[in-house]
DNA sequence: TCGCCGCGTTAGTCGTAGCTAATAAGGGAT
DNA sequence: ATCCCTTATTAGCTACGACTAACGCGGCGA
């Protein structure tokens, strides 16, 4: 499809480097073989792409391939992601998808809203500031509020605290796992007995009892300091 | 891209392609040019499309490039229309967007909602017979009711109905005025004075009194006999 | 009958974005 | 210092679906 006259302004597969290249990027240069791996593409695929990208200046090539995002590149993914995000409230909050679809079905719908179309997603969802999965939505400038939180598996033994997010929603096993223990944004939790060194964890979660491993709670982040304390 | 494993069954210009052959065929097989003109790509490019859908037992093909759609791809045709027309009732309803911009929006999300999505809109709109335009919906195996309506032009001096169907929405000037004059499905008319001669109509619609040129009413159908007269 | 016009087809390209196979370049272990 | 292994790059192809240019043919007016 050359699509001459109609062809958007970032191909789909630009809007998922983009994307991978932001959430790959937090810690510097992301090499080929990451984004390879993200993308599920072969690394000439990619080599070959960020040519590209690097000649629209929305990224930096440094040496042996390590590809960072420019400011106009970071907005562009931050725009993305902003798409991904409020699709994401909008199908489990409007269509009530389960909690571990919407993300799958978000990744292909984001491509192909029209700006028109996702600000009346926005305006019936009442400008929301998280998705279900309580990661905060880009505004339309593509600013993120900066946060900070901690892995759950961090809290000490006997210390409450409350989920504010949870990280690793592509994987839909995963999601169904923590929803059935309760384990959702704004969940209270009381670590009874954290022992780091065997990795087991022994929480209560909305009055439930619940051991899990290290893994089990990877990705699961909470507020430092609790908010509240119903 | 070439997409190899996530690519779609049916690529959204043979989907294009389906639903301008089933729209333009109506009256038999459909010349290369008037799906040209209506995809708006080159004479060329249909030929050689053409050739491809007939490869798959989609079209069967005449001398001359007469096309006109198998069983089964007609079949492929009505689902498409049945995406379309769910897609505009829900972003009528659901996103309130205006009557003349759905069409637009609908073209393209058309090609990419998954089947779960579509039948989360479906459930969330109750199951609708009719989109916005009074058109009805197929169903979920592409059979669409058969109706006999009449263009609102040949109803005579006098007579009262009304109106089903507006056709032609894919101009949204148009729907803009239809709208304004009042001119919406289940709209009740009556005609005060008709004369096709001249092409001068003059309706009494939701008690006003419009003038309108046979142009101005093309598209628009009504109900031969109306099932009330509220 | 000739010629032209409109329509359709054939032939050859382009752009996007993927792929494999073969080649370079850095870094560690021997 | 050398060899090897991982990682990246280059070269060359593929598929899809557009495009233009050029050719073929049927029908109609002169």
């Amino acid at each position: 499809m050359q699509d001459t006259p109609a062809r958007p302004a970032v191909s789909r597969s630009r809007q998922n480097y983009h994307k991978a290249l932001l959430q790959l990027g937090t810690g510097g240069a992301v090499p080929v073989s990451a984004l390879a791996r993200r993308l599920g593409v072969s690394a000439p695929s990619v080599t070959n792409m960020l040519a590209h990208l690097a000649e629209e200046r929305l990224v930096d090539l440094g040496p042996r391939g390590a590809a960072k995002l420019t400011a106009s590149g970071e907005r562009a993914a931050l725009l993305v992601l902003r798409r991904h995000r409020l699709l994401e409230t909008f199908l489990a909050r409007v269509l009530e998808l389960d909690w571990s679809e919407v993300h799958e079905e978000a990744e292909e719908l984001e491509h192909h809203v029209s700006e028109r179309v996702l600000d009346a997603i926005e305006r019936s969802l009442g400008h929301p500031a998280e998705d279900p999965h309580g990661h905060p939505i880009p505004d339309r400038q593509g600013r993120l509020p900066r946060r900070a939180l901690s892995p759950l598996a961090a809290l000490p033994s006997g210390a409450r605290a409350r989920v504010r997010e949870v990280r690793g929603g592509e994987d839909p096993a995963r999601l169904t796992r923590w929803k059935r223990a309760g384990l959702v944004p704004g969940a209270e939790v009381h670590m009874l007995e954290a022992l780091p060194e065997e990795g087991v964890f022994t929480l209560e979660i909305a009055g439930r009892r619940v051991v899990s491993g290290r893994e089990g709670l990877d990705g699961v982040m909470i507020e430092r300091r609790p908010r509240s304390r119903a």
